[in-house]
DNA sequence: CTGAAAGCGCTAACAC
DNA sequence: GTGTTAGCGCTTTCAG
């Protein structure tokens, strides 16, 4: 058996409490407690005496002894599906960030399936363990809307509606309508939509709404969808669905695609690249997230302000958790539309 | 003032403790207790009558006085650099579903500058409020390591290389020479490397040594490489080199890109198209990470299997949390060469 | 199987 | 300023 310097170095020293660190300084605990929490209220004196001992015993308090007697807990739950979308991280991102300002940590909650949000709202509903819950983009149900009410424990939506709780709502409807209106407002008449018709179960269904606001702004001003423009199918068949389209002679190719991630419409790019199809300038592309590499890659598209939804969520629970009386409050993300390559020519 | 249906209804009851459920079912603490944690082993009349007084209290215990007692805390703290990069989210992912199955919190500490970091470390030796940490792509001092040896808190470093502590090491040079092997091996021999150089100071360098471990191997072979073969800028310069690159005349084009990243290597993609340059069938090119997008967009990549990294990091605190004089462990993770549509012509 | 009682480690009146 | 002491809410011996 080889003994590596820190195994060999490393005393099993136990861990020690403001008991020992009370005893060493040859103070009561309460000194001790003081110079932990407010350090001007005890004598200098001793106050180097017990931040010696501290030092010396290697004392650490621990955090739930801390929250125990306090009864405080300083923690807020955020529960998500599965990181993959790069529009969850910046939401988290946003979230991080005012959390961390107001000294509240910041923990996940992954969920991969239906059953194991039902087992995680069970946990964190049977045992308090957050002071507040953020949670993003996920069906609940009404049984579990109830045991969340019941054990009163304040939590924010975000992307989805649900009366007599707090919510961050993405109007879906609105944000098709706005990509439709500007399409329209900039001359074109022959519109395309492209969405990812596969979402869990248990996730919100944003693209239909997209899709319906998009669609009906086009309705009301005449204008009729041919069958092939609207793409709306799982992953897979979008992209041959895509391919098709763009072999079709140009009087019946779109003039405009609204591609309803930043995503989907990269992979529009492509293969439009691919098949000889110029944009803007044969057809104009407009994306939906504005995520990070979208930049990068100077796709015109719709931001929905990611960051600052989750900074709102983040504030929400936080009121909520000061006033826990007050009423529901639902906030409305304002969307914009950044202007970059593949529109606007 | 208007009363929403839920500040309305809900009566202020007072969170009620396993003292209360104990008299409202005429039982001991104990058996309260016992229910909670071990309901076989109490009788089912007194078991009823005390989870119906639960459900009448509306009883849910507190995590912190339970961890309190039990002196343990079920909770994995992860540092991490602002997610903003979709591989750290890859990461997370394999943390969190290998936490998630050992009943253990995840709770994040996102940083997004030095002094961030350092006083997020202090907070975690100044007060224990993890069972372990995990620290992702990040630079950490001396002084912050001797901290976190002090207090002897099991901790784990992804893709950083750190001397008597669990690392999860991601070989990047080796990555670098993987790169090149491929290429070199069907023939080609005028290679490009494209790498970002603007790495915050607290992130770990690793373009820069998969650009060494690239360089490298062909050197080795005998072939160098023209100043304008190796683009190893910041972002914004990056991208009027792969345009300058790009607009000499074809013998002067190099035959295969190796980026660094994913996102570059679509960003190559992009202006190569841009320039009517065909990849693969003009220049193959290769990237690295396999992010999400990569297989949508088709491209040909270095796969690093991110999820496994976390879940590797994850296992080795949880071991270490039980095993705590066990000697530190290093294990390094492979690679995989994904081979899509940009390379293999 | 059940209950009494002694912790867990820290905070927060309350007196001095 | 500082020490005493009674909690915080739950777990866990230890008898019975």
């Amino acid at each position: 058996m080889i003994y590596t310097e820190s195994s060999f170095m490393k005393a099993v020293s136990k861990e020690s409490t403001i008991y020992d660190v009370a005893k060493k300084a040859d103070v009561s605990v309460s000194t001790v407690s003081r110079v932990l929490n407010e350090p001007g209220k005890v004598n200098k004196e001793k106050r180097d005496k017990v931040l010696e001992a501290i030092k010396e015993l290697n004392f650490v308090r621990k955090a739930d002894a801390v929250a125990n007697a306090r009864k405080t807990y300083k923690k807020i739950g955020v529960i998500a599906p599965f990181f993959t979308e790069p529009s969850f991280m910046q939401r988290l991102r946003g979230i991080s960030s005012v959390l961390s300002e107001q000294h509240y940590e910041l923990v996940i909650y992954a969920i991969d399936s239906s059953s194991e949000l039902d087992s995680y709202i069970d946990m964190l509903v049977s045992s308090k363990r957050v002071d507040g819950l953020i949670v993003l983009c996920m069906e609940v149900g009404k049984e579990n809307l109830e045991k969340i009410e019941n054990c009163m424990l304040p939590v924010c939506f975000i992307e989805n509606d649900i009366p007599g709780f707090d919510c961050v709502v993405i109007e879906n409807m609105n944000a098709g309508k706005i990509a439709a209106e500007y399409f329209y407002s900039h001359g074109f008449r022959k519109p395309c939509f492209v969405g990812d018709s596969a979402n869990e179960n248990y996730a919100v269904p944003s693209t239909l709404q997209r899709l319906n606001g998009f669609k009906q702004f086009f309705e009301n001003k005449g204008i009729e969808f041919p069958g092939n423009h609207i793409i709306y199918s799982s992953k897979n068949e979008n992209v041959d669905l895509i391919q098709k389209l763009f072999e079709n002679p140009d009087e019946s190719l779109p003039d405009c695609i609204f591609a309803s991630s930043d995503m989907l419409a990269l992979k529009v790019l492509q293969q439009a690249n691919q098949n000889n199809i110029k944009i803007p300038q044969d057809i104009e592309l407009l994306g939906f997230d504005n995520i990070d590499i979208s930049q990068y890659m100077n796709l015109s598209t719709i931001e929905q302000k990611l960051d600052e939804s989750g900074k709102i969520a983040a504030e929400l629970v936080l009121s909520k958790i000061k006033e826990p009386e007050r009423s529901s409050r639902k906030i409305h993300i304002e969307f914009e539309i950044i202007q970059r390559g593949t529109t606007g020519f």
